[in-house]
This record gives structure tokens, sequence and C-alpha cells, in this order.
RNA sequence: GGCGACGUAGCAAAGUGGUAAUGCAGCGGUCUGCAAAACCGCCAUUCGCCGGUUCGAUCCCGGCCGUCGCCUCCA
């Protein structure tokens, strides 16, 4: 079995064939850090964490960079208008989104390089580029040569001629043509700014995550993933300078994941999250309110190249799925260990595991792997009704908790709260079993019903009853 | 206008050239003091529309309609 992966250089899904075995160089573009990440963003992070935790689990070793652009126009204008200093703004949004990383249980990079932390590679490459006549500086600009690279559009499909012909920007007179970006941009005063062999100035968007990605992972890396936004021309740009600086292939296997959009309640129309449109739920807003195994979900749900629309129901729908996923984690009722149900039990494991991994294979079809969990739950569930109980049972369970694992998934809500308000719960819970002992039904229900409009719910099982915050 | 993706039950969403996973919601039942949870059963003769290829198409081809993304801010 060899993992399929779609490739959207090739539009074709191909055999996964590392530069090096059993070994994943994989580059993610992450975020420009000017505001506050949001779901969007969360997003293509989860994505790319399932598709690294699935690597591991078919016995890769990942080598995972995910840059920030922690300098460029946007940053600097961001922060003009709030009085602050670029860099120091920059480098908080960075450590904001880290942590909201952690929350959303995506396992750390193996590095996290910065543009910032990067002049010496980006300016070396920009040089090496000149030389080989694949650039030119202009007036402190450097700009990339596009009609240099014979097999420029090659991702986004698109011809030179196409481009120029749609051209609706203002062409900067210094370019040689329209097509051509800025590897370097000269610094106008103020802006924060690094010496160069063209003056004092900062990196073009693209050439920081080509130079970051030879600096981390080497000329040929397997994976360079991002947002399917990023195809052009951020992607194509760096394909461009990558390959022409070193005649390699810069990335065998291009991942886009789908955009996450919204409805818009005033137009109803369906749109990309994005700041520019300022449509935007953000990540703390969403963990505020939610598990982050909701968000996870929500991403698993769908296919990770297919656009996701996100609204309220679906999360609510989400978090009553991991309700059952969470109910299958509950206690055995008996201790059956052997007999036809254990044996029942025994092959939905196996057949769960088998469902499991081909799902997985095949481009990573989250929702595939999803449903075959979901298919051990109810196996899980009949075997606690069956009494199955002991070794077995557990090791069903034990399945259970690490194939969801792999997605990234907890199974393990920690609210804060609860852990706050269990001990009045418990007294109440006590006091209602004393009021049913004495079928004080009447007395019991309004507690529960209490309980419930606080959020709380009770459910009364033959070992006693149980909560959920 | 160009390039690309997609259109499957109330909602979300897999999938396959041979007759539709899974979750949520809903309905009926078992269990329960009553609920909840769990379990059992039901819930798309049908996969945007129209043609074509085929013994047979939701899955292949063509056209149409619709939605979304990109076309130098963007995960």
């Amino acid at each position: 079995m060899t993992i399929q992966i779609y490739n959207s250089l090739t539009r074709k899904v191909e055999p996964l064939e590392t530069v090096e075995p059993q070994v994943v160089r994989m580059y993610v573009c992450g975020v420009t850090v000017y505001d506050d990440a949001h779901i969007g963003h969360a997003m293509s992070a989860v994505v790319f964490d399932i598709i690294r935790r699935y690597l591991e689990f078919r016995g890769y070793e990942v080598r995972h960079i995910v840059n920030f652009t922690d300098v460029d126009d946007k940053i600097i204008a961001r922060a003009a208008t709030l009085g602050r200093d670029p860099l120091t703004m920059a480098a908080q949004y960075a450590d904001e989104f880290l942590a909201q990383l952690e929350r959303l249980n995506v396992l750390p990079a193996t590095a996290y390089p910065r543009a910032t932390h990067t002049m010496a590679e980006i300016i070396d490459f920009t040089e090496r580029l000149i030389a080989a006549g694949h650039a030119y500086p202009a007036e402190g600009d450097v700009y990339f040569r596009v009609a240099s690279d014979a097999d420029y559009g090659k991702l986004s499909g698109r011809s030179l001629e196409e481009m120029l012909t749609g051209t609706r920007f203002e062409v900067d007179p210094r370019k040689e043509s329209p097509a051509d970006f800025a590897l370097w941009k000269g610094a106008k005063p103020g802006e924060p700014a690094w010496p160069s062999p063209w003056g004092n100035g900062r990196p073009g968007w693209h050439i920081e995550c080509s130079a970051m990605s030879m600096k981390h992972l080497g000329e040929e890396i397997d994976i360079h993933g991002g947002g399917n936004d990023l195809v052009f021309p951020h992607h194509e740009n760096e394909i461009a300078q990558s390959e022409c600086l070193t005649g390699k292939s810069f990335a065998r296997y291009w991942v886009h994941n789908g955009m996450l959009q919204l409805v818009n309640p005033e137009t109803r129309q369906v749109e990309k999250m994005s700041k520019s449109l300022g449509n935007v739920v953000t990540i703390d807003s969403f963990l505020s309110q939610y598990d982050a195994d909701v968000f996870r979900l929500i991403v698993l749900s769908s296919y990770y190249r297919s656009p996701l629309t996100y609204n309220t129901e679906i999360a609510a729908d989400n978090a009553r799925k991991l309700d059952r996923l969470l109910g299958a984690l509950l206690p055995a009722l008996g201790s059956n260990a052997s007999g036809p149900a254990v044996e029942s039990l025994n092959q939905s494991v196996e057949r769960t595991r088998s469902a499991f991994l081909s799902a997985m294979d095949a481009d990573f079809n989250t929702a595939g792997a999803l449903a075959a969990l979901f298919e051990l739950v109810r196996a899980i569930n009949v075997a606690r009704d069956a009494g199955v109980g002991g070794d077995a049972f557990s090791a069903a369970q034990n399945s259970l908790r690490e194939l969801a694992s792999v997605l990234g998934l907890r199974l393990n809500p920690q609210h804060a709260k609860q852990q706050e308000v269990a001990p009045f719960i418990e007294l109440l819970i006590e006091l209602r079993t004393s009021l049913r002992k004495a079928k004080q039904f009447e007395l019991a229900d309004t507690i529960r019903t209490r309980l419930a409009d606080l959020g709380v719910t009770l459910e009364d099982g033959p070992q006693g009853t149980r909560y959920k915050v």
C-alpha cells in the first residue's frame, strides 16, 4: 500500500515517492502576522497537521517547516495605523498564533522560520538570480525576470501572454515586464530595512519562502503546501525563482487546501473568510465557545481540497459528533471476556483499522476515516450493552483513541470551568439520588431540569448518574 | 473574459462502471420512575439538467444550468 496524494502541479493523484526514503520534507506557507488569526488559518494548519500525523503514523520521519511572514506592506501599514513598531507587532501576533496552534492540538513544526531571521539567505538567493540573468536591480528594487523562465505558469496553468493581456494594475515603469515581481524592495524612510547590495530594503513576499524552504529542507523537497489562494502568484513565483536558481524540481508534490467560507448574512452569498472582506471568526472566538476537537471534526468531515462552509449550525452538529465519540469511551458495564459479542467486537476493530488506512491512504480522505471510527463507536456501544468488558473492551477503546489521535483528536476535553463547578454538581447529584430513592421524582426532576437550563446534562445509568457540562 | 474546483437525502459529507458510507436532525421501538445516553428499525428506486458511450452510469464523454476559488492583499 502506498499513500496516494493529489498534486496540484500535475492535477493528478500520484503515489508518494519521497526524495529520501522514509523521510518527508514538507514546507507549508504560514501566515502574514498583521492581525488576529482566524479559523481559515486554523483550517490550513489543521489540514497539514493531519497530513503530518498520518505520515508519521505510516512510519515516515516528517521534517515540517512553517514560516511566518513578519515583514511586508500590510504589516507596515497596519502598524502605522496603530502607531506601533511593525516588527514588535508582528512578533506578538506570531507568538499568539503559536499559542493558538497549541490549543488546536497542532503538533509543533520542526521549525518556524521568519523572514526577518533569513535575510542573509534571501540576499544571497537574490544575488545569485541576478548573476544568472534571472533578475535585475532597478533603482533600489530587484525584480525577477519572468521572461527568463520558460516554464513560468506551469503550476497555475497560465501562459505569460494571457497574464500580460489581463493586466489590470498599474505597471511599475522600473519593471521590464508587467509580470515581473519584486525580490527586493527598497525602503522608504521610516520603514523597517536591512542593508543589501541594492541599498536598504526588505524582501519581496515570494523570495522568503524559497529561501527558508531551501535553508531548512534543501533544494528539492517533497511537499509544499498552503491554501489554494496561494497557487497564483505566490507558489508560481516560488517555483520560478527556485528552479531558475537550482535547475532542480523545487517540490515534488504541491498540496493545497480549500478555503473556509462563510455565508454573508447581508448578501446571502457564500464567500471566503478573509481579513480583507472583514467576515472573520477568530480562533480565539471559536475556542471560547467550542472544544478544539469540534474544530478538528469540522475540518475532518470534508475533503481538505474542497471549500468548507462554516456556520454555527455546523459547529453545533460537530459538537454532538464529539459527544458521540466520547460516549464510546465510557467504561464497560460488564466483564464478559469471551463469546460471540467479544468476537464481533474484535472483528470490528480489525475492519475499522483497515478502512481507516485505505481511506487515509487515498489522498487523506478524512471523512471516510472518520466514518470508520464511527462504525467502531457503534461496535463498542453494542459490546458494552452486551456486557463485554475486560481486555477486549479496553483494546477496542484503545484502538479508537489511537486512530482518533492520528487525526489529532484529543477526545479528552479539558473544560477549565468543569473543574471549578464539579464539586457543586456532584453535591446536587448526591441529593437527587436520595430523592429518587425516596421516590420524590418531582423534586428530582426539578434539579435535573434546572441544571439542564444551566447547561449541565444528567444521565442516569445502572452505575449511577453521570453529568456533562 | 481566462484558468481551476465543485453540484449526492432536511443539513453536512464519503464513495463506486453493476445499483448509494458516515454524522447531525426526524420518525417508530427496547431500556428508564420519567428523561437522557445506548441499542434495534425506518428515513436518497436515486446522486443539478439534457444527450451520448455501455448489457448496465451517480461514477466515462459532450452540452447546458448553478455555486465557489484564482487572475499580482490573501491559509
